[in-house]
DNA sequence: TCTGGCACTCTGTGTTCCCGAGTGCCAAGT
DNA sequence: ACTTGGCACTCGGGAACACAGAGTGCCAGA
């Protein structure tokens, strides 16, 4: 019961500093949201959620603002994820339908989740460790130098020029392809290694050093695309915002592949919602940020993630909400093509 | 004489104010630079520069300020394009030199540029205009789906997935392959259209649903990348600056692709440094800042252009030093693979 | 045409003062 | 055992004010 009340008392909190970014004081909550008590009983409850360490006061004779552990709290019992209205599920589900190719939809879908949360938007490329290989092509460009092709059943393609040992005509290139997708076709990309390692032995002598040159760049690109693109969006939206730390530290961090990277991938859960409010987040020059992150996919296999970061002091719910949506519409969409 | 004097007056008064950015007295000028005059007849100088519109003062008792027009004075006249160091020369080739494909070109080029001029980095993908088709690929995916991948000399690689109209044997594509690439290969891209105007009509009659069908993908797909790509990296260096609009401002138009595309665009030299400074530019919300681009391309062809973008208070021969040094790099990487 | 001198004008900063919101605590009421 | 009204206390932030310092414009003399 009186357990019950403190809690409501620090989502009331929680709520009124989202919205108007004031610490809140006993006597406003008392009017604002009819807890059935008076603003002195109320001072008591939020002395016991100070001591707990869930609120603070700025200063001595101000109100209450909610503390990384609040928000914690918050998000985890007292809220609920806000779904979105029918309109914007509607815009979402026009907006990526016009999509292309995967790199359409990954811009598409980064704008989107910025306008939407008016946050900043992260999305990371599909991974390739799920994917696996739809089609393998080399085009000669010129007599000693072809061009290497791979594409992948998440639409995704890889591409490399390859200087050659040799001049090699077209006969040879034909028959090194048609071996090549006999070996690769439909295999996972995390097999590709295994599945080329004998593959120089099966063919004849003179095309040794040809298929082993080109093969240490296929190789090579796999390797390298292993630390995955991701792309930021709405970054204006931080301007207002105030981030306890400053705003040139945030947009370094955004800047940096590797930061995202881990800001992405270090979410223990990838079916569900992730997020990581202020100092939980391992990074200094993000502290004062939260990150809202959900995992998207073709099918049933998780391929990546994609998700928003704005300042600790955001609306969960809402946040939270949109994420989800969008993940479910690019799963879907990427499913589809 | 006089006139000479007063442009040194102009040109010292830019430095300082660059440096320092706090409005410049008369009293320091005397004092910093040996123009061999007293602050009085300085003062009177700067009466009449003001009166010109070279200079302003913020308040009545403050020191001056060079307005656009003074900067543009000093960029046009008083200034020279400040060569980087020995060291900066080694660092940026080396680090271009590792580039693996053209996404990778740009990319690196971009943070580089941001990273040497601490400022806003702008880079336009090469635009397909002066590019060639180097090859043209089919690649069945299934029955009724074949991926289309164009590749020009210049190593971009454009994809599509086509549906198709009725399903289709192995034998037919690669006729069909055979045909366009007969037909496009070394082709400019802006004669594609007319090349293959014709193509269905000296096909077979069964296959020229499927062929209207592919081309019809093709055309849209070249009309479409028309509007080109342009990525920017560095926006962190923005925080410090104090631009006379908001942040927010300047970090929205970044993201308009529209507003960069003509941003960079409207530049009427190729071949040399523009620069435009702060009210010359015509959009709002970037009042206060300028721009210094440059075209690069392979080989005597321009293809496109890059730039940087800062506060109006800029050191322009080191920034404009800069992006020319970057060009001429990258023009010779892309000429080279 | 340049220079030193001088009166004038501001901005920015520091000080002081005071209002009001908000708190913590206590004693009384349920 | 909670809850409530009352009350004294604290502190941040805005308004009013004074002041020093930098810079200017102008003028008379070299």
């Amino acid at each position: 019961m009186v357990d019950d009340r403190r809690l409501a008392v620090l989502r009331a909190i929680v709520e009124d500093y989202v919205s108007t970014n004031e610490p809140v004081g006993s006597k406003a909550l008392a009017e604002r949201h009819n807890l059935g008590v008076s603003p002195a009983t109320i001072r008591n409850d939020m002395a016991v959620l100070e001591e707990q360490g869930y609120i603070a006061q700025p200063h001595t004779s101000a109100g209450r603002v909610p503390t990384d552990k609040g928000y914690r709290l918050f998000v985890d019992r007292l809220s609920q994820v806000k779904p979105l209205s029918g309109a914007e599920r509607r815009a979402i589900e026009s907006f990526l339908a016009g999509a292309v190719d995967i790199d359409d939809v990954v811009t598409r879908t980064v704008r989107l989740l910025a306008q939407l949360t008016r946050q900043v938007a992260v999305v990371q490329y599909p991974t390739l460790t799920h994917s696996t290989v739809r089609h393998v092509e080399l085009v000669p460009l010129s007599e000693r130098r072809l061009m290497f092709v791979l594409i992948t059943n998440t639409g995704r393609v890889e591409q490399r020029v390859v200087e050659l040992p040799e001049v090699v005509d077209e006969t040879r290139v034909a028959h090194l392809r048609a071996t090549l997708n006999a070996s690769l076709d439909g295999c996972g990309l995390t097999e590709v290694p295994d599945r080329v390692a004998d593959l120089p032995s099966r063919l004849p002598t003179e095309d040794r050093p040809l298929a082993a040159t080109i093969l240490s760049v296929l190789l090579e690109s796999l390797v390298e695309r292993h630390d995955e693109k991701i792309v930021f969006a709405g970054a204006a939206n931080l301007a207002g915002a105030d981030l306890s730390v400053g705003l040139r530290d945030v947009l370094e961090a955004l800047e940096e592949q590797v930061v995202l990277m881990r800001l992405l991938g270090e979410t223990s859960d990838l079916s569900a919602l992730t997020v990581r409010i202020g100092s939980e987040n391992p990074y200094t020059g993000l502290q004062g940020t939260s990150i809202v992150v959900a995992g998207y996919g073709s099918g049933d296999k998780q391929l990546a993630r994609l998700g928003v970061l704005g300042p600790t002091r955001m609306d969960y719910p809402v946040t939270m909400g949109a994420v989800r949506a969008v993940a479910r519409y690019v799963s879907q969409i990427l499913a589809a093509s």
